[in-house]
RNA sequence: GCGGGAGUGGCGGAAUUGGCAGACGCGCUGGAUUUAGGAUCCAGUGUCGAGAGACGUAGGGGUUCAAGUCCCCUCUCCCGCACCA
């Protein structure tokens, strides 16, 4: 009995694959080596910024950051191997609400409960081997970030773009509170189920809408970069549109009201004008009128019910007449003015000229309040009679000078005109409203602002930032409509920085989307007491190569970061206008075909498929699940089988009876082929985030191998040193423990993390015979062995002198021969 | 309603420019080895058919020597927006 026979039979410790064992064995290893720090600035590699998007610390880490870091793991690992200078960072997003909700039910300070989650996270990424670089981390709760936070507000107010205006917000009348959108559930309150109504509060706003046209033009630059999806998101969101504003004069009223429409071309079928219910110029025009009472009985259930009626469809038509009456400036007919909920105060200028013959809710109105319906664009169908409203490009008629005209020539002459009589001119709208960022709340960074009664709004002096929360302890966290912080009375009252009189501090926090617009440049270094970040080393760095993340951030967090981008760009600290050149969103986790939720009761633990499968098979299974951004079904995919392959791969390496060195050269030749090929192939599928396919390209590599060592060249051959080596690279990816532990088992010191990826020979690639496929009809009948260089015609004499394709061909003559050589030849015959 | 994406074996999924459909894996079947197996190795596995063969990428039509891939129509599912004038 051999001692390879010995060792198969009688399997011991060193023979088994132990993930736990790895784990123990590689950790200290590599946070002695670093193998992922990107600071040096010596370094000569050339540098990729590699982001994953930065977890919310609420509790350990779930399936789908496992899903998530798997994914930006192979990225970073990869570009590693391929011989970058990686930036791959990794923080806590660690204000907000959850912690203050914990905070206020353990009673303590919300802090307690984020660092502990933080260290819990921190912990399970270690072990899940994520590759940051720990030099790097940041928690946006600490005040050396958040201090940069308030640095950015007062730049962005100094230049205009952080301001204060009333607006209306969630009110629950019963709890007295504010609610953000997500705490109202079909139009009431999730807790007490009362009806939410609006309030007005001052609150502060950045102007992310003057940069509405640049967040849509520069998307052109991630164009087929960034998920179709996700643009297509973004535009709809910002929601550009062109049309004219037109001016109509109100009876008893000085100046005129201005309307926006995108259909200028229709003004002569107006039949009737519309305000906005809630909007303070129906207020005016229903003021000392007829229907003052009437409408401000409207106004109320407008009000009170509008949250929950928007989400019916179909909802009926309602409004008051306010018995005033504009004027049609192209005509001067006299167009009753309504005021109703269906047009809305806060686009364009919240009053609309109402065309039923041609917008669906203009003749729902209609209908509702019998109205006339003048058709000025021709079409098939009579809109009075269908209920529907015609809105194709189409003949004017009844339109004076118009008539005759299509749409586009239409808007233009009509806009002429108006212009020329200075009663309107084209305009521009958007869906996109400024930033709300001031939040009643305590978890978040103080607005670095200080009220005083002779000075106004005074920003608070850079050198007394940063401006820290006062602790938590003796505040009222519960939410009540106006911000804990104002029960800290020594932290509220300063002196005014300006008179010295005294003053309050403004007590609003900002949005959480404030912290996470710029984190990705406070990476480049993170402890920097001087400046947010260094401008040098944004150039080095920006723009950030890949993104990886949820499709949950898909408008808001996006956009926001853009908008950033583009003001530090304007303040001449980047050069960049994207912050984020390709962006990957991966699917979800879910579990039997939904969501997993600890109330559905198909939760899956990630420590538990930790525990039993090992980090490396879960890893594993993440990524060869399928397509990186299709959602992953966690009861059809098999991490018992990824670990199961992992061992096979494993094994391997102590089959191996080469030394570390030798010339591969000297190797099987078919071995050698298969490993360039697949080396090639997988490559190509990391660079095409087809990561699925590259492990499938791995497993064809094992089984050349094992077949090699079995049945083939035998484990001596060096070609299947370099098979196994290669394997470890590639595996190295997504296998960081199993990989390791086969490097060491292969005789190399570690990391196997920066081993290089393999150099694929290109002479290995070429095939010296290749596989002809020869069609009759369309169908296979024969196979040939030709030599890849193999000229058409004498392909062509193979394929014919074929028994199958004689036996098909026979009783038939022979129409047509294609032959692409040295792949294909069809044979047409009838 | 509007917009977008997708339908391939029992399952997850492969498939340069149109050129062998089903790579790789899960599951299943059989075999070898084993005291044992949730281990390992080997073989098989789209459907129908005993077989040759026929059929087969949601359904229907088309272009082509050739279609999962291109064009038209229909169906189903998923996602986003939802009175934006």
């Amino acid at each position: 009995m051999s001692e390879a026979d010995s060792v198969a039979s009688q399997p011991d410790n060193a023979n088994v694959y132990d993930p736990a064992a790895m784990q123990e064995r590689w950790l200290p290893v590599w946070d002695e080596l670093a193998p992922f720090r990107s600071g040096d600035p010596e370094d000569p590699r050339p540098s990729k910024y590699v982001l994953d998007m930065f977890p919310y610390p609420s509790g350990d880490l779930h399936m789908g950051h496992a899903e998530a870091y798997a994914l930006g793991d192979v990225i970073a690992r990869y570009w590693v191997q391929r011989g970058f200078n990686v930036l791959h960072p990794i923080g806590w997003d660690a204000f907000g609400l959850p912690a203050e909700n914990a905070a206020i039910k353990r009673k303590e300070d919300p802090a307690v409960w984020t660092y502990e989650n933080i260290a819990t996270q921190k912990a399970s990424m270690r072990r899940y081997a994520c590759s940051f670089d720990w030099d790097r981390v940041l928690n946006t709760c600490d005040p050396e970030y958040y201090r940069w936070n308030q640095w950015l507000f007062l730049q962005m107010y100094s230049r205009g773009l952080a301001y204060r205006k009333d607006s209306a917000v969630n009110w629950c009348p019963t709890d007295q509170t504010v609610l953000a959108n997500e705490q109202v559930v079909d139009g009431k309150c999730e807790r007490c189920d009362s009806v939410v109504t609006k309030k007005k509060l001052n609150q502060w706003y950045l102007r992310i809408t003057d940069y509405a046209d640049r967040l849509l033009d520069d998307m052109s630059q991630l164009e087929g970069q960034w998920p179709e999806k996700v643009l297509l998101m973004q535009r709809n969101w910002i929601g550009r549109s062109t049309g004219a504003n037109v001016d109509f004069a109100i009876s008893g009223r000085d100046e005129p009201v201005t309307v926006y429409t995108t259909r200028p071309d229709t003004l002569y079928g107006a039949t009737f004008f519309v305000v906005a219910a809630d909007s303070e110029l129906a207020a005016e025009l229903a003021a000392d009128g007829p229907a003052e009472v009437e409408f401000a009985e409207y106004l109320e259930t407008v009000k009170k019910a509008s949250d929950i009626d928007r989400l019916a469809t179909d909802r009926p038509k309602t409004g008051v007449f306010l018995h005033r009456y504009a004027t049609n400036p192209v005509n001067g007919e006299q167009l009753p003015v309504y005021a109703s909920d269906y047009v809305l105060a806060d686009y364009g200028t919240g009053a609309v000229m109402a065309v039923p013959a041609h917008d669906q809710r203009d003749l729902d109105f209609a209908r509702a309040f019998d109205l006339p319906v003048r058709v000025v664009v021709e079409a098939d169908t009579d809109p009075a009679v269908t209920g529907e409203a015609t809105a194709d490009d189409g003949i004017h008629v009844n339109s004076g000078p118009l008539d005759g005209l299509g749409k586009e020539e239409a808007i233009k002459s009509i806009i002429e005109q108006l212009s020329a009589q200075d009663g309107g001119d084209t305009a521009v709208n958007y869906r996109l409203r400024d930033w709300l960022i001031s939040r009643q709340r305590y978890w978040g960074t103080p607005i670095p602002i200080i009220h005083c009664s002779t000075c106004g709004e005074v920003p608070v002096p850079q050198e007394q930032l940063p401006v820290k929360l006062p602790p938590a302890e003796g505040l009222d966290l519960q939410p009540k409509g106006s911000s804990p912080l104002g029960a800290a009375t020594d932290w509220v009252n300063v002196a005014c920085p300006s008179c010295g009189q005294p003053a309050k501090r403004d007590t609003d926090t900002m949005d959480t989307f404030f912290d996470s617009s710029w984190y990705f440049l406070r990476f480049l270094d993170p402890h920097d007491d001087a400046q947010a970040f260094d401008p040098d080393q944004a150039r080095k760095w920006l723009p950030v190569d890949q993104y990886v993340g949820g499709v949950t951030h898909a408008i808001l967090h996006l956009l926001y970061a853009r908008f950033f981008t583009k003001v530090l760009h304007d303040m001449g600290l980047v050069e960049v206008v994207e912050p984020f050149a390709r962006l990957l969103n991966q699917g979800m986790v879910q579990m039997d075909g939904s969501a997993m939720s600890k109330s559905r009761g198909n939760l899956v633990r990630l420590s538990d498929e930790l525990d039993v499968h090992g980090v490396d098979a879960v890893r594993l299974t993440m990524v060869f699940a399928g397509p990186p951004e299709d959602d992953i079904d966690w009861g059809d995919v098999s991490a018992a089988g990824a670990k199961k392959f992992l061992a096979r791969a494993w094994r391997l390496s102590g089959d191996v009876t080469s030394d570390p060195g030798v010339p591969a050269a000297d190797g099987d030749m078919e071995l050698r082929k298969a490993t360039h090929r697949l080396v090639n192939d997988a490559q190509i599928a990391v660079d095409s985030h087809r990561f699925n396919v590259a492990v499938a390209k791995t497993m064809e590599l094992v089984n050349a191998t094992r077949k090699a060592i079995d049945s083939g060249c035998g484990p001596v051959d060096p070609a299947v040193r370099e098979a196994v080596e290669a394997i470890t690279v590639m595996l190295s990816l997504v296998a960081p423990y199993t990989a390791e532990d086969m490097w060491s088992r292969l005789g190399h010191q570690p990391s196997v993390a920066r081993a290089g990826w393999p150099v694929v020979d290109e002479a290995l690639l070429v095939q010296d015979v290749v596989t002809c496929v020869v069609q009759v009809q369309g169908k296979v009948r024969a196979r040939l062995e030709v030599a890849p260089d193999i000229s058409a015609a004498d392909l062509e004499r193979l394929a014919l002198a074929a028994d199958p394709v004689i036996n098909a061909l026979e009783g038939l003559e022979i129409r047509k021969v294609i032959v692409r050589e040295p792949k294909l030849v069809n044979i047409v015959a009838s």
